[in-house]
DNA sequence: GATGAATGAGCCTTCATTCAT
DNA sequence: CATGAATGAAGGCTCATTCAT
């Protein structure tokens, strides 16, 4: 009745929300984006079908908060690398190294290309992951940028051009370790790194 | 007995699959994976559904021989390129570049990525898609060795990690390219080469 | 939590589920059983087609309920009989009157033998049905046995034997009332008592 | 071009027809009536679908003449054994222990009962299904009267009724011998017989 | 809010029948 | 006549979404 009460009462909503698409991100990791169904999503939040209805309109609403959540994390993670301390190279590796060591990584990849892919999915909200796609593509070309002017990384191509390589070929390794996937192939951070690095090359 | 030639009608019958094959890669170019269904393919190859099943047992069965045949042209392709005239390089940006330049090559990749991580996708299907990716690694790191050796690829890397940093790279890139996202970076064979070259950094 | 009533939910879940029971017996009993689909087993029940299936998992499933339903059911039957009072022969004349009375057993026969010899039934469920159906015999041959010690019912024959006898005639008369078959005789309950009876016959 | 070849032409088409009934008794002996399709019908004849329908219209035509060959076949049987040599004992007892040792005739009740309750079936053919059956009933019914005035089958009952009862009985059992089948009763045709028979019973 | 039963459009697949060769 | 490719209506089943309690 107070405001107060109101004010707690949408806190709380928006802590189940949150709950709910971590739940999600858990099942889709394991089953696959084709395979998990509302049902799975409810499970795996412990509560009813008609319940994840109070919380999500609807199956796009929860992808697309899902894309927005994932999409944001990253970009907070990849914003807080680009700040950290160190040289351009300490910040890739640590890029590089974290995100490879998070195995469930390679569902958001996979999720972030079949929404931009997917017909059904309305055209706003793909149109939005490519947007925030080339926004979190930023702190890594400042990462780029920075490595060229002190001398650390590959210099005479766009700081921009190249994040987009690197994170390209993040991803596409990423592709590489979804379940029942067995590329006896282990990517190795420091390998990665040297690609983009200068002066290790004689 | 027959008034038809049967031999004749083999080889129609391995035609005509070809062509709903090539007919499906089509449909699924333009409408994403997850969204073409049976009667998408069989309108793309102008025949009917039921035809469709005179043709293929299942819908996965279309995926299956879908994965074969694109892996297969694939694999034909990056062979070839092992083996044309040139040094490395001119092998690396033969495939780089013909790759990027052929605009439904997205469908190719997302195609084996969903089939590597769909559950519903019987897991023999799915350890011979991985089974064949590694193989085509093969012919990438023959030229990456060969590379290494003339002195024109960085060294010090096994060359198969190489191959594989080198596809993956090229594979995430190729994502980017799906109808409906437009990232406004385009990626430059040269830039993309050069990571891999060396002495071109000083 | 709940603002249901979860004990009184499973009881009406098993009601619900007998009365779909029920109302397929009636449509297989006027459609026969391969002309009748699921969408007729849900218009019977009035309930739709999607909801049937939060019932039942497969047709098959129904089907194999359906022959425990109603195999269970005239098991009762004849056990009940068995265990009335009255000679041997009432006890006969009591199931046999009864059976041929009630118009819709001969959908129960051919539910039965259809399940029996059809391919596409799984085995378990075949044998299961050949298992109980044995099983049902047994009341009636304890019924033989009991006449052949009074002195009622024919001599000389495994009580067992003339059980399987006095059922299979029962059946294959039953199978004469399927609708649209207008045998025009008409089969009496006296006469059929008497082929197993004793003295009756000079 | 001559008649003699259009009349051998004709007598040839006559055969072929029987041959592909026979074919099709065959299959669906194996694998029951509704598993049955027109390829499988083609394929145990060795010939092509499309050459099926050179030789019969539609699927209810096999099934009407099907229908008519072994009902014909079986009164032909049952006719014959009317006017055999000895006592309508021994007639009954020719009956029974042919039918019975047929190991295929399940197969044929099967149809029969199938035909006569399935709705798609036109009536027209379901009539004349329940028109032969009963017109089969004569023989046995003959053999029934001669077996009274014998003084060797149970008096006192019309002998259409006895007869009805006669081959209720034996269909009954009939259908208890289907492939996967395993009651483990043998029917032994003189218990059988004795039930219709007098003077046995004290 | 919470629950899960109910709905129905739509998907994959089958199969009797037709038709071009 | 002979062949089997082609057709398409219809059946079994799934699953996002709604609704009564």
């Amino acid at each position: 009745m107070s405001p107060r009460n109101i004010e707690k009462d949408l806190l709380m909503r928006e802590e189940r929300k949150k709950f709910i698409l971590d739940s999600a991100v858990q099942v889709i990791a394991t089953k696959g984006i084709g395979s998990t169904h509302m049902n799975d999503i409810a499970a795996a939040a412990s509560i009813s079908i008609g319940n994840l209805y109070h919380y999500f309109k609807s199956k796009d609403e929860i992808y697309a908060e899902l894309l927005y959540m994932t999409q944001t994390d990253y970009g907070l993670f990849v914003t807080a690398a680009s700040q950290m301390p160190g040289n351009a190279i300490d910040k890739l590796r640590y890029i590089c190294s974290t995100w490879l060591s998070i195995s469930t990584n390679w569902a958001f990849t996979i999720l972030i290309q079949t929404a931009r892919t997917t017909e059904s999915i309305p055209l706003e909200i793909r149109n939005a992951v490519t947007e925030r796609f080339t926004a979190n593509l930023q702190p890594v070309a400042a990462i780029m940028k920075e490595g060229q002017e002190s001398g650390h990384i590959l210099d005479g191509e766009d700081p921009l051009e190249l994040a987009f390589y690197f994170v390209s070929l993040i991803q596409g390794l990423t592709l590489q370790r979804a379940p029942g996937i067995e590329v006896r192939i282990t990517p190795k951070t420091e390998s990665i790194i040297r690609l983009f690095q200068v002066g290790f090359k004689k």
